[in-house]
DNA sequence: TTGACATACAACCTTTTGGTTGTATATTTA
DNA sequence: TAAATATACAACCAAAAGGTTGTATGTCAA
């Protein structure tokens, strides 16, 4: 089934936000770990680590590749590429250097929303 | 009191993990609102929105300032950085260009894991 | 000095999250 | 083949998240 761009993004962070998700997504990054490896880890359950990797997995930080009776996790960079960029579009509205920024802004309902584009460009 | 960088991590992120608190975000790095203002742009309530902007206030992403009766947010830049230098860090830790890797992987309990190291830096 | 407006926050409700234990199934290995 | 290993997943539970309504309080305008 489709998955729309903003629930990616809402899985992405979601999966972040969690320390030892990003403790495991970190070990997966440097190298392939079987979830077992994973688990030994942590102080909490086997099952417990597994349904970590199943977040950072439907996130699409890792990815899962069979092997015998062992399921290897590695990280994948490229999603977290996408939220380093998302972060980049973000920072690109403050810049005011959007231009298509009403498509960002919700371009649903905008209503009552005069006040706009007050930073001026800072730092950097 | 005092908050350790996990927690403010996992705040960070958690903040970014909502489309409305996104939303939010992407309209208070734009320019100042209100929160009445903000409040009008969504189908829910005002109180669901202050909370919203609550989370994004102890998470770092935006200060709020009082002008007469209304409180005006505005969008931090910096914290948006300190997230995307969290995700550059991990992906540091894909490059293998890490030295100080053994701080980042949890120093604490690393038992069982002998294996890591098994990127080759592919592609830029 | 009343309203109207803007905010803050408590109390409550439902769903999701993050954990547990237990059971089933596939793969090694003795 | 039998036991050990590695995973998967269901069922359950407490706590947190995300929403609601209601109430209190401060500020602005008639």
């Amino acid at each position: 089934m489709y998955i729309s761009p903003e629930d990616r993004t809402d899985a992405l962070f979601h999966a972040l936000a969690d320390r030892t998700r990003r403790d495991i997504l970190r070990r997966s990054l440097a190298g392939e770990h079987s979830v077992t490896a994973l688990a030994s880890a942590y102080d909490m359950s086997f099952a417990a680590v597994q349904k970590h990797v199943t977040v950072l997995e439907r996130a699409g930080l890792l990815t899962k590749r069979r092997q015998g009776r062992e399921a290897l996790a590695r990280g994948d960079v490229a999603a977290l590429r996408s939220a380093a960029a998302l972060l980049g579009e973000l920072e690109a509205v403050w810049r005011g250097r959007i231009d298509r920024i009403d498509d960002l802004l919700a371009g649903e309902k905008a209503q009552g929303d005069a006040p706009a584009a007050a930073n001026q460009a800072t730092e950097e």
